[in-house]
DNA sequence: CTTGACATAGAACGCATGTTCTGGTATAAT
DNA sequence: ATTATACCAGAACATGCGTTCTATGTCAAG
């Protein structure tokens, strides 16, 4: 994005300002009363630049239309439930959920993702602590070296590691790189879902 | 929020997306197109049941004066630099750097916030990874518990803890509650700020 | 002195858009 | 049979709003 002067940086942070206050945007009359301008035709003139910079688009002819293109971009994701190393597999049917807002900064794609909360301590070889949020993708089959929520059919539990299929074994690497990872047998391995990123409230 | 009928969830939906595409919301028309009813009048009988129940709000006589109630809240951090155990404390002049966008659920106060991106594995007992992202508010004293970046002088080195002052000596708690506590002098303590948040992309 | 960029000013025009009023159907509860 | 609610339909009206054209001033660079 070329630099913007001084008046359009000015018009720029009006309207986004006005966008976060009203939820809709200003009309050029809205701006031009804003920053204390005395014709809309400059309004019209400044917008044109901003639109030549690339830093708004505008719907020609329509009120309001204007878009922000380095405007928020946020989204909301279900939070199922909870994930714990003892607990029963998640279900997906639950219709009365919590929702948290994310956004691309945090999860860059957005299908198919849902979240979870860690309950308990035992996701600490994944450098993930209680009470932590996990951002997961449906996936029911992993590449090597993606983290996965894994459910180990014999010790019915639940763990968050990268995946390694090598030969007749996989290998579950922990997050933390000072613990040992761990071996079993295919067969024995139920890919839950894709960790795409993890979140810490801490104050 | 009362709960809303069929029609009314496909009208709140549709202006949703609307706006998540657009960048503002629809006029009565557009709605009218979108959910194939013959009438504007018929939206705007909606749009008052949807204002009655306290989902959107709306500006008399406005074009697309629509705001939803419940609608998307991101914001904008600066994301300064790294910290590593090893580096010199983190300069704020920096005037051009990185922004990432949070919400709300990731940290509820937006005030003083700054990120700073994690460089090298010494956090690791805070739990927190290579390339994790901290969210820092700024912040030269601590209470209690709250974790914290502190430089320790004599080392020459920073890290994040939970801060505890004990009398005449200062405990620092790892996040991680199988590894043991340091315990230091408060001359030597050096508080560079308060731990908000951490994310950490995984995919 | 000329040119280009930035900022500014006002009149005039034409289209975009919200709201009200009157009227109807279907379903469920009383 | 009546009432209430949800959903629907269309005409008419009035206001909201974007854009163009013509014009001017200041400042910096060549």
């Amino acid at each position: 994005m070329r630099s913007l002067s001084q008046r359009q940086k000015e018009m720029l942070s009006f309207i986004t300002a006005f966008i976060s206050e009203n939820g809709y945007p200003p009309t050029h009359e809205q701006i031009r009363q804003g920053l204390k301008m005395s014709t809309k035709s400059l309004v019209n003139h400044h917008l044109k630049a901003l639109e030549r910079k690339g830093v708004i688009e505008r719907e020609p002819e329509t009120p309001r239309g204007i878009k922000l293109l380095d405007g928020l971009r946020s989204f909301k994701v279900p939070l199922l439930g909870q994930i714990a190393a003892s607990e029963e597999p998640i279900s997906f049917t639950d219709s009365d959920y919590e929702e948290i807002e994310l956004t691309p900064d945090i999860v860059k794609e957005q299908d198919g993702l849902y979240a979870l909360r860690v309950k308990g301590d035992s996701m600490i070889d994944a450098l993930i602590n209680d009470g932590d949020i996990v951002v997961m993708r449906h996936q029911a089959v992993a590449e090597g070296g993606e983290m996965v929520a894994v459910r180990l059919k014999d010790r019915n539990e639940t763990t968050l590691k990268r995946f390694y299929p090598e030969g007749k074994r996989v290998r579950l690497q922990p997050a933390n790189s000072r613990v040992e990872p761990v071996f079993v047998h295919p067969a024995n391995v139920e890919i839950q879902g894709k960790v795409m990123a993890v979140i810490r409230h801490v104050a």
